[in-house]
DNA sequence: TAGTTTTCTTATCATAGGTCAATTTTTAAC
DNA sequence: GTTAAAAATTGACCTATGATAAGAAAACTA
Protein backbone atom coordinates (compact mmCIF):
# COMPACT_ATOMS: atom_id res chain seq x y z
CA UNK A 1 0.00 0.00 0.00
CA UNK A 2 2.75 2.16 0.60
CA UNK A 3 4.06 1.88 -3.06
CA UNK A 4 0.38 3.67 -3.95
CA UNK A 5 0.40 6.03 -1.54
CA UNK A 6 4.29 7.40 -2.72
CA UNK A 7 3.04 7.28 -6.18
CA UNK A 8 -0.29 9.64 -5.52
CA UNK A 9 2.19 11.51 -3.68
CA UNK A 10 4.45 12.61 -6.10
CA UNK A 11 2.21 14.48 -8.04
CA UNK A 12 -0.55 15.28 -5.31
CA UNK A 13 -0.73 16.50 -1.80
CA UNK A 14 -2.64 13.16 -0.03
CA UNK A 15 -4.57 14.43 2.71
CA UNK A 16 -4.36 12.06 5.94
CA UNK A 17 -8.49 11.78 5.36
CA UNK A 18 -8.00 10.84 1.70
CA UNK A 19 -5.24 8.70 2.58
CA UNK A 20 -7.09 7.28 5.82
CA UNK A 21 -10.33 6.38 2.62
CA UNK A 22 -7.77 4.71 0.56
CA UNK A 23 -6.49 2.23 3.09
CA UNK A 24 -9.95 2.04 4.27
CA UNK A 25 -11.19 0.85 0.80
CA UNK A 26 -8.19 -1.16 -0.20
CA UNK A 27 -7.03 -4.72 0.29
CA UNK A 28 -4.16 -5.93 0.21
CA UNK A 29 -3.82 -9.88 -1.51
CA UNK A 30 -0.50 -11.98 -2.12
CA UNK A 31 -1.23 -14.08 -5.55
CA UNK A 32 0.32 -17.00 -7.00
CA UNK A 33 1.32 -17.57 -10.83
CA UNK A 34 -1.48 -18.72 -12.58
CA UNK A 35 -4.48 -16.75 -10.32
CA UNK A 36 -6.97 -15.57 -12.36
CA UNK A 37 -8.67 -12.72 -10.89
CA UNK A 38 -11.53 -11.94 -13.32
CA UNK A 39 -12.51 -14.07 -15.82
CA UNK A 40 -14.87 -13.54 -18.83
CA UNK A 41 -18.59 -13.39 -18.33
CA UNK A 42 -18.31 -12.24 -15.04
CA UNK A 43 -19.56 -8.86 -13.61
CA UNK A 44 -16.47 -7.28 -12.65
CA UNK A 45 -16.21 -5.40 -9.44
CA UNK A 46 -12.40 -5.07 -9.02
CA UNK A 47 -9.63 -2.94 -9.87
CA UNK A 48 -6.06 -4.01 -9.03
CA UNK A 49 -3.04 -2.13 -8.22
CA UNK A 50 0.18 -4.31 -8.75
CA UNK A 51 3.09 -4.06 -6.15
CA UNK A 52 5.32 -6.86 -7.55
CA UNK A 53 5.10 -9.54 -9.74
CA UNK A 54 3.19 -9.57 -13.11
CA UNK A 55 -0.13 -9.58 -14.09
CA UNK A 56 -1.50 -9.88 -17.71
CA UNK A 57 -5.22 -8.86 -19.35
CA UNK A 58 -6.17 -11.01 -22.64
CA UNK A 59 -9.28 -11.73 -24.34
CA UNK A 60 -10.02 -15.13 -26.43
CA UNK A 61 -11.19 -14.85 -29.86
CA UNK A 62 -13.63 -17.65 -31.57
CA UNK A 63 -10.70 -19.92 -32.53
CA UNK A 64 -9.81 -19.81 -28.94
CA UNK A 65 -6.52 -18.16 -29.17
CA UNK A 66 -5.65 -15.63 -26.99
CA UNK A 67 -4.84 -11.91 -27.79
CA UNK A 68 -3.20 -9.69 -24.57
CA UNK A 69 -4.65 -6.57 -24.29
CA UNK A 70 -1.65 -5.65 -21.93
CA UNK A 71 1.09 -6.86 -19.40
CA UNK A 72 1.06 -5.18 -15.94
CA UNK A 73 3.88 -4.49 -13.64
CA UNK A 74 4.76 -2.60 -10.57
CA UNK A 75 2.79 0.71 -10.08
CA UNK A 76 0.89 -0.34 -12.63
CA UNK A 77 -3.91 -1.01 -12.49
CA UNK A 78 -5.25 -3.47 -14.19
CA UNK A 79 -8.48 -4.31 -14.56
CA UNK A 80 -11.52 -4.86 -17.62
CA UNK A 81 -12.17 -1.12 -18.03
CA UNK A 82 -14.13 -1.75 -20.88
CA UNK A 83 -16.72 -4.19 -18.78
CA UNK A 84 -16.75 -1.36 -16.27
CA UNK A 85 -17.53 1.30 -18.30
CA UNK A 86 -20.28 -0.53 -20.27
CA UNK A 87 -21.55 -2.12 -16.57
CA UNK A 88 -21.41 -5.18 -18.84
CA UNK A 89 -20.04 -8.91 -18.32
CA UNK A 90 -16.41 -9.04 -18.55
CA UNK A 91 -14.59 -10.10 -22.05
CA UNK A 92 -11.21 -10.41 -20.66
CA UNK A 93 -9.53 -12.57 -18.93
CA UNK A 94 -6.83 -10.96 -16.02
CA UNK A 95 -4.32 -13.96 -15.12
CA UNK A 96 -0.93 -13.62 -12.64
CA UNK A 97 1.94 -14.62 -14.95
CA UNK A 98 4.42 -14.59 -11.82
CA UNK A 99 4.02 -14.62 -7.68
CA UNK A 100 2.87 -11.00 -7.34
CA UNK A 101 1.16 -8.66 -4.54
CA UNK A 102 -1.96 -6.08 -5.87
CA UNK A 103 -4.24 -4.01 -3.90
CA UNK A 104 -7.56 -4.92 -5.10
CA UNK A 105 -10.30 -2.00 -5.10
CA UNK A 106 -14.17 -2.02 -5.44
CA UNK A 107 -13.77 -0.19 -8.61
CA UNK A 108 -17.05 1.85 -7.54
CA UNK A 109 -15.77 2.25 -3.88
CA UNK A 110 -12.57 3.83 -5.80
CA UNK A 111 -14.40 6.24 -7.63
CA UNK A 112 -15.99 7.57 -4.85
CA UNK A 113 -12.40 8.95 -4.01
CA UNK A 114 -13.04 11.87 -6.76
CA UNK A 115 -16.25 12.75 -5.23
CA UNK A 116 -14.66 12.85 -1.64
CA UNK A 117 -11.68 14.41 -2.35
CA UNK A 118 -12.30 16.40 -5.29
CA UNK A 119 -8.21 16.56 -5.50
CA UNK A 120 -8.27 13.56 -7.14
CA UNK A 121 -10.32 14.22 -10.24
CA UNK A 122 -7.41 16.63 -11.80
CA UNK A 123 -4.99 13.48 -10.98
CA UNK A 124 -6.73 11.30 -12.51
CA UNK A 125 -7.96 13.04 -15.31
CA UNK A 126 -4.01 13.36 -16.00
CA UNK A 127 -3.45 9.50 -15.73
CA UNK A 128 -6.59 8.99 -18.37
CA UNK A 129 -4.47 11.71 -20.57
CA UNK A 130 -1.54 9.80 -20.55
CA UNK A 131 -3.08 6.44 -20.90
CA UNK A 132 -5.13 7.62 -23.94
CA UNK A 133 -1.82 8.87 -25.61
CA UNK A 134 -0.17 5.50 -24.91
CA UNK A 135 -3.29 3.75 -26.45
CA UNK A 136 -2.99 6.08 -29.48
CA UNK A 137 1.20 4.95 -29.74
CA UNK A 138 0.16 1.59 -29.46
CA UNK A 139 -2.39 1.78 -32.50
CA UNK A 140 -0.27 3.43 -34.95
CA UNK A 141 2.39 1.21 -34.03
CA UNK A 142 0.28 -2.07 -34.84
CA UNK A 143 -0.39 0.42 -38.03
CA UNK A 144 2.93 1.09 -39.60
CA UNK A 145 5.29 -1.20 -38.04
CA UNK A 146 6.50 -4.54 -38.62
CA UNK A 147 6.53 -7.61 -36.38
CA UNK A 148 10.23 -7.52 -35.92
CA UNK A 149 10.00 -3.57 -35.04
CA UNK A 150 6.66 -4.37 -32.69
CA UNK A 151 8.72 -6.45 -30.82
CA UNK A 152 12.42 -4.22 -30.92
CA UNK A 153 9.42 -1.59 -29.50
CA UNK A 154 8.45 -4.25 -27.28
CA UNK A 155 11.68 -4.79 -25.66
CA UNK A 156 12.43 -1.57 -25.08
CA UNK A 157 9.78 -0.56 -23.26
CA UNK A 158 9.51 -3.99 -21.42
CA UNK A 159 12.79 -4.14 -20.67
CA UNK A 160 12.21 -4.77 -17.06
CA UNK A 161 9.97 -7.93 -17.17
CA UNK A 162 10.49 -8.73 -20.70
CA UNK A 163 12.13 -11.94 -19.45
CA UNK A 164 9.84 -12.93 -17.08
CA UNK A 165 7.26 -12.91 -19.53
CA UNK A 166 6.92 -16.37 -21.43
CA UNK A 167 7.47 -15.38 -25.66
CA UNK A 168 3.54 -16.65 -26.49
CA UNK A 169 2.29 -14.08 -24.28
CA UNK A 170 4.64 -11.81 -25.75
CA UNK A 171 3.21 -12.75 -29.31
CA UNK A 172 0.12 -12.82 -28.19
CA UNK A 173 0.64 -8.94 -27.36
CA UNK A 174 2.27 -8.04 -31.00
CA UNK A 175 -0.60 -9.57 -32.60
CA UNK A 176 1.80 -12.26 -34.02
CA UNK A 177 2.11 -16.13 -33.56
CA UNK A 178 4.84 -17.65 -31.27
CA UNK A 179 6.30 -19.22 -34.01
CA UNK A 180 6.82 -16.31 -36.15
CA UNK A 181 7.98 -14.54 -33.12
CA UNK A 182 10.64 -17.55 -32.47
CA UNK A 183 11.37 -16.33 -36.51
CA UNK A 184 12.00 -13.56 -35.60
CA UNK A 185 13.93 -13.75 -32.33
CA UNK A 186 16.72 -16.20 -34.34
CA UNK A 187 16.62 -13.08 -37.00
CA UNK A 188 17.71 -10.97 -34.72
CA UNK A 189 20.42 -13.11 -32.71
CA UNK A 190 22.22 -13.24 -35.93
CA UNK A 191 22.60 -9.14 -36.21
CA UNK B 1 -20.97 26.78 -30.65
CA UNK B 2 -24.20 26.18 -29.98
CA UNK B 3 -23.49 21.93 -30.77
CA UNK B 4 -20.83 22.39 -28.11
CA UNK B 5 -22.79 23.86 -25.52
CA UNK B 6 -26.04 21.57 -25.91
CA UNK B 7 -23.28 18.94 -26.06
CA UNK B 8 -22.23 19.89 -22.60
CA UNK B 9 -25.07 20.44 -20.76
CA UNK B 10 -26.68 16.99 -21.61
CA UNK B 11 -24.16 15.79 -18.84
CA UNK B 12 -23.69 18.49 -16.87
CA UNK B 13 -24.95 21.91 -15.40
CA UNK B 14 -23.12 24.79 -17.09
CA UNK B 15 -23.49 27.74 -15.34
CA UNK B 16 -23.32 30.96 -16.90
CA UNK B 17 -19.49 31.63 -16.62
CA UNK B 18 -18.26 28.74 -18.04
CA UNK B 19 -20.67 29.26 -21.07
CA UNK B 20 -18.77 33.08 -21.38
CA UNK B 21 -15.39 31.46 -20.67
CA UNK B 22 -16.18 28.89 -23.17
CA UNK B 23 -17.28 31.33 -25.74
CA UNK B 24 -14.19 33.92 -24.91
CA UNK B 25 -11.86 31.42 -26.05
CA UNK B 26 -13.16 29.31 -28.95
CA UNK B 27 -12.86 30.64 -32.64
CA UNK B 28 -15.32 29.28 -35.38
CA UNK B 29 -13.46 28.51 -38.51
CA UNK B 30 -15.17 27.27 -41.89
CA UNK B 31 -12.67 25.21 -43.54
CA UNK B 32 -12.80 24.01 -47.29
CA UNK B 33 -12.06 20.03 -48.09
CA UNK B 34 -8.41 19.86 -48.06
CA UNK B 35 -7.08 22.11 -45.34
CA UNK B 36 -4.89 20.92 -43.23
CA UNK B 37 -4.89 22.50 -39.69
CA UNK B 38 -2.42 20.67 -37.94
CA UNK B 39 1.44 20.02 -39.97
CA UNK B 40 3.91 17.07 -38.56
CA UNK B 41 6.74 18.58 -37.07
CA UNK B 42 4.90 21.94 -35.74
CA UNK B 43 4.09 23.10 -32.13
CA UNK B 44 0.68 21.86 -31.40
CA UNK B 45 -1.51 24.22 -29.98
CA UNK B 46 -5.02 23.56 -31.02
CA UNK B 47 -7.59 21.66 -30.30
CA UNK B 48 -10.98 20.90 -32.64
CA UNK B 49 -14.53 20.27 -31.71
CA UNK B 50 -16.27 19.51 -34.92
CA UNK B 51 -19.39 21.15 -35.39
CA UNK B 52 -20.32 19.50 -39.20
CA UNK B 53 -18.12 18.02 -42.51
CA UNK B 54 -15.53 15.05 -41.38
CA UNK B 55 -11.53 15.61 -40.23
CA UNK B 56 -8.91 13.17 -39.66
CA UNK B 57 -5.40 12.50 -38.60
CA UNK B 58 -2.81 10.73 -39.82
CA UNK B 59 0.57 9.76 -39.60
CA UNK B 60 3.19 9.06 -42.35
CA UNK B 61 5.45 5.97 -42.08
CA UNK B 62 9.30 6.12 -43.08
CA UNK B 63 8.24 4.65 -46.47
CA UNK B 64 5.50 7.53 -47.14
CA UNK B 65 2.77 5.63 -46.15
CA UNK B 66 -0.52 7.26 -44.55
CA UNK B 67 -2.01 5.66 -41.06
CA UNK B 68 -4.83 6.56 -40.06
CA UNK B 69 -5.46 7.47 -36.45
CA UNK B 70 -8.92 9.45 -36.52
CA UNK B 71 -12.18 10.11 -38.38
CA UNK B 72 -13.52 13.19 -36.75
CA UNK B 73 -17.29 14.13 -37.26
CA UNK B 74 -20.07 16.25 -35.78
CA UNK B 75 -19.66 16.54 -31.83
CA UNK B 76 -16.16 15.10 -32.14
CA UNK B 77 -12.68 16.26 -30.89
CA UNK B 78 -9.64 16.40 -32.74
CA UNK B 79 -5.93 17.24 -32.24
CA UNK B 80 -2.74 15.76 -31.85
CA UNK B 81 -2.56 14.59 -28.43
CA UNK B 82 0.28 12.92 -28.41
CA UNK B 83 2.35 16.37 -29.18
CA UNK B 84 -0.22 18.41 -26.89
CA UNK B 85 0.80 15.96 -24.12
CA UNK B 86 4.36 14.97 -24.61
CA UNK B 87 4.97 19.13 -25.66
CA UNK B 88 6.97 17.93 -28.76
CA UNK B 89 6.06 18.73 -32.55
CA UNK B 90 3.84 17.41 -34.25
CA UNK B 91 3.80 13.46 -35.67
CA UNK B 92 0.26 13.53 -37.16
CA UNK B 93 -1.35 15.44 -39.93
CA UNK B 94 -4.85 16.63 -39.44
CA UNK B 95 -6.83 17.58 -42.70
CA UNK B 96 -10.36 18.27 -43.55
CA UNK B 97 -12.34 15.93 -45.92
CA UNK B 98 -14.86 18.19 -46.64
CA UNK B 99 -15.66 21.08 -45.80
CA UNK B 100 -16.48 21.30 -42.51
CA UNK B 101 -17.74 23.85 -39.43
CA UNK B 102 -15.33 23.29 -36.79
CA UNK B 103 -14.47 25.35 -33.32
CA UNK B 104 -10.84 26.21 -32.85
CA UNK B 105 -9.24 26.26 -29.00
CA UNK B 106 -6.23 27.10 -27.78
CA UNK B 107 -5.28 23.58 -25.66
CA UNK B 108 -4.09 25.33 -23.05
CA UNK B 109 -6.70 27.94 -22.44
CA UNK B 110 -9.21 25.13 -22.76
CA UNK B 111 -7.00 23.31 -20.36
CA UNK B 112 -7.80 25.74 -17.89
CA UNK B 113 -11.44 25.53 -17.39
CA UNK B 114 -11.01 22.64 -15.23
CA UNK B 115 -8.92 24.85 -13.04
CA UNK B 116 -11.54 27.92 -13.33
CA UNK B 117 -14.44 25.56 -13.32
CA UNK B 118 -13.65 22.47 -11.27
CA UNK B 119 -17.32 20.50 -12.23
CA UNK B 120 -15.44 20.47 -15.28
CA UNK B 121 -12.79 18.11 -14.36
CA UNK B 122 -15.29 15.15 -13.67
CA UNK B 123 -16.95 15.79 -16.90
CA UNK B 124 -13.45 15.66 -19.04
CA UNK B 125 -12.53 12.45 -17.02
CA UNK B 126 -15.70 10.23 -17.43
CA UNK B 127 -14.98 11.47 -21.40
CA UNK B 128 -11.95 10.33 -21.18
CA UNK B 129 -12.85 6.81 -19.64
CA UNK B 130 -14.83 6.13 -22.60
CA UNK B 131 -12.19 7.12 -24.75
CA UNK B 132 -10.13 4.70 -23.45
CA UNK B 133 -12.34 2.26 -23.46
CA UNK B 134 -12.85 2.57 -27.75
CA UNK B 135 -8.88 2.72 -27.96
CA UNK B 136 -8.79 -0.31 -26.02
CA UNK B 137 -11.28 -2.43 -28.12
CA UNK B 138 -9.90 -0.74 -31.24
CA UNK B 139 -6.35 -2.49 -29.91
CA UNK B 140 -8.52 -5.95 -29.58
CA UNK B 141 -10.07 -5.71 -32.68
CA UNK B 142 -6.96 -5.26 -34.56
CA UNK B 143 -5.16 -8.31 -32.81
CA UNK B 144 -8.21 -10.91 -33.50
CA UNK B 145 -10.13 -9.63 -36.25
CA UNK B 146 -9.16 -10.07 -39.70
CA UNK B 147 -8.99 -7.00 -42.55
CA UNK B 148 -12.85 -7.99 -43.63
CA UNK B 149 -14.39 -8.28 -40.12
CA UNK B 150 -12.89 -5.16 -39.12
CA UNK B 151 -14.28 -3.37 -42.54
CA UNK B 152 -17.70 -4.79 -41.37
CA UNK B 153 -17.42 -3.25 -37.79
CA UNK B 154 -16.17 0.25 -39.22
CA UNK B 155 -18.96 0.40 -41.64
CA UNK B 156 -21.48 -0.72 -38.54
CA UNK B 157 -19.20 2.21 -36.29
CA UNK B 158 -19.23 4.95 -39.23
CA UNK B 159 -22.19 4.28 -40.92
CA UNK B 160 -22.91 7.94 -41.20
CA UNK B 161 -20.16 9.27 -42.90
CA UNK B 162 -18.74 5.69 -44.61
CA UNK B 163 -20.20 7.37 -47.90
CA UNK B 164 -18.23 10.64 -47.20
CA UNK B 165 -14.86 9.19 -46.85
CA UNK B 166 -12.26 7.76 -49.57
CA UNK B 167 -11.89 4.21 -49.82
CA UNK B 168 -8.01 4.43 -49.22
CA UNK B 169 -8.37 6.37 -46.36
CA UNK B 170 -10.89 3.55 -44.91
CA UNK B 171 -8.15 1.36 -45.84
CA UNK B 172 -5.18 3.54 -44.00
CA UNK B 173 -7.66 3.11 -40.41
CA UNK B 174 -8.26 -0.48 -41.00
CA UNK B 175 -4.04 -1.05 -41.46
CA UNK B 176 -4.72 -2.26 -45.13
CA UNK B 177 -3.67 -1.14 -48.89
CA UNK B 178 -6.54 0.47 -50.77
CA UNK B 179 -6.40 -2.69 -53.04
CA UNK B 180 -6.97 -5.11 -50.61
CA UNK B 181 -9.51 -2.97 -49.44
CA UNK B 182 -10.99 -3.25 -52.83
CA UNK B 183 -10.88 -7.03 -52.89
CA UNK B 184 -12.81 -7.19 -49.85
CA UNK B 185 -15.32 -4.64 -51.28
CA UNK B 186 -15.61 -7.37 -54.14
CA UNK B 187 -16.43 -10.14 -52.07
CA UNK B 188 -18.56 -8.35 -49.73
CA UNK B 189 -20.87 -7.37 -52.64
CA UNK B 190 -21.21 -10.88 -53.44
CA UNK B 191 -22.92 -11.87 -50.81
C1' DT C 1 -19.52 19.01 -71.13
C1' DA C 2 -14.75 18.18 -72.17
C1' DG C 3 -10.71 17.47 -70.13
C1' DT C 4 -7.88 16.48 -66.20
C1' DT C 5 -6.98 14.50 -61.97
C1' DT C 6 -7.98 11.45 -58.43
C1' DT C 7 -9.72 7.22 -56.90
C1' DC C 8 -11.06 2.50 -57.55
C1' DT C 9 -10.59 -1.85 -59.56
C1' DT C 10 -8.30 -5.76 -61.55
C1' DA C 11 -4.53 -8.81 -62.60
C1' DT C 12 -0.10 -10.86 -61.68
C1' DC C 13 3.33 -11.82 -58.77
C1' DA C 14 5.83 -11.44 -54.14
C1' DT C 15 6.17 -11.94 -49.20
C1' DA C 16 5.25 -11.65 -44.23
C1' DG C 17 3.29 -14.17 -41.35
C1' DG C 18 0.06 -18.29 -40.31
C1' DT C 19 -0.66 -23.45 -39.88
C1' DC C 20 0.48 -27.89 -38.63
C1' DA C 21 3.49 -31.27 -37.04
C1' DA C 22 7.77 -32.90 -35.12
C1' DT C 23 11.69 -32.01 -32.00
C1' DT C 24 14.32 -29.78 -28.55
C1' DT C 25 14.65 -27.00 -24.58
C1' DT C 26 12.97 -25.08 -20.43
C1' DT C 27 10.23 -25.14 -16.48
C1' DA C 28 7.55 -27.22 -12.91
C1' DA C 29 6.30 -31.08 -9.88
C1' DC C 30 7.30 -34.81 -7.26
C1' DG D 1 17.58 -35.07 -9.31
C1' DT D 2 14.00 -37.45 -12.30
C1' DT D 3 10.10 -37.15 -14.60
C1' DA D 4 6.29 -34.87 -16.63
C1' DA D 5 4.42 -30.85 -18.59
C1' DA D 6 4.85 -26.58 -20.87
C1' DA D 7 7.17 -23.65 -23.99
C1' DA D 8 10.23 -22.73 -27.75
C1' DT D 9 12.13 -23.92 -31.99
C1' DT D 10 12.33 -25.70 -36.61
C1' DG D 11 10.72 -27.22 -41.12
C1' DA D 12 7.43 -27.69 -44.91
C1' DC D 13 3.79 -25.74 -46.69
C1' DC D 14 -0.18 -22.33 -47.10
C1' DT D 15 -2.78 -17.94 -47.28
C1' DA D 16 -3.94 -13.25 -46.56
C1' DT D 17 -2.35 -9.27 -47.79
C1' DG D 18 1.26 -6.26 -50.10
C1' DA D 19 3.59 -4.38 -54.45
C1' DT D 20 3.36 -2.90 -58.89
C1' DA D 21 1.25 -1.70 -62.98
C1' DA D 22 -2.49 -0.73 -66.01
C1' DG D 23 -7.06 0.36 -67.12
C1' DA D 24 -11.88 1.94 -65.69
C1' DA D 25 -14.65 4.87 -63.18
C1' DA D 26 -15.56 8.83 -60.45
C1' DA D 27 -14.85 13.38 -59.13
C1' DC D 28 -13.44 17.70 -59.82
C1' DT D 29 -12.26 22.03 -62.92
C1' DA D 30 -12.53 25.14 -66.39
Amino acid sequence: MENLINKIKERLHLSSEAEAFLYSISNEKELVKGDVVIRPGQVVKKTYFVISGCLRSYCIDTNGKEHTLLFAIKDWWISDYMAIHSEDISTLTIECLTDSKVIEFNAKELDEIHTRFPEFESYQRQNLERHVVNLQMRILNQLQLSAAERYDLFLEKYSDIEKQIRNFHVASFLGITQESLSRIRVERAKK
